[in-house]
DNA sequence: TTGAAATGTGCATTAAAACGCACTTTTCAG
DNA sequence: CTGAAAAGTGCGTTTTAATGCACATTTCAA
């Protein structure tokens, strides 16, 4: 999985909750310059600063096996 | 999920592989210290330090919808 | 098209991650 | 038990994440 593709499920998920990075900033207590960095690639965001964006959207960090067989 | 979840993840996987800190710092090119850092719970790494520990270890780090069932 | 809402960026500051090094503590096979 | 390997910690430095603020750019409904 590419960095991008934790952006996007953030991205997506926050399209589908119809809230703006304004908000989600305010729910979860990221700075929305934290997020907006985040969101548009730029950023390394730490642990805390994921887990935060993640709770607010329901969604959760994992480390999972990765699929060797896909490309 | 927890911190330590993630925490527990690299902790078994690395276990399973039979390798040590230093061994997984130097193949991922994460420093010792930061390594240890985390492991021991008192880091809060970034997700580039994550996904050279997980690229290293086969996992990937991914976003999943939260389980609100289960407690 | 148009203007307001939403998103992206430059700049500066503060707090903290990443890191190396040396040392302490823990773990565990023999 | 014992010693060596592995893991954890204190200290100091450098890099950079997190943040606010002001402004630029993009998006899109009316």
């Amino acid at each position: 999985m590419h960095h991008e593709t934790l952006i996007e499920s953030v991205k997506s998920r926050r399209d589908t909750l119809k809230i703006t990075q304004e908000m989600l900033a305010d729910l979860s207590g990221v700075g929305l310059r934290t997020l907006k960095q985040f969101e548009s690639g730029k950023g390394n965001p730490t642990l805390e600063t994921l887990t935060k964006i993640g709770d607010t959207l329901g969604m959760e960090l994992i480390f999972t096996a990765k699929n060797l067989t896909a490309d």
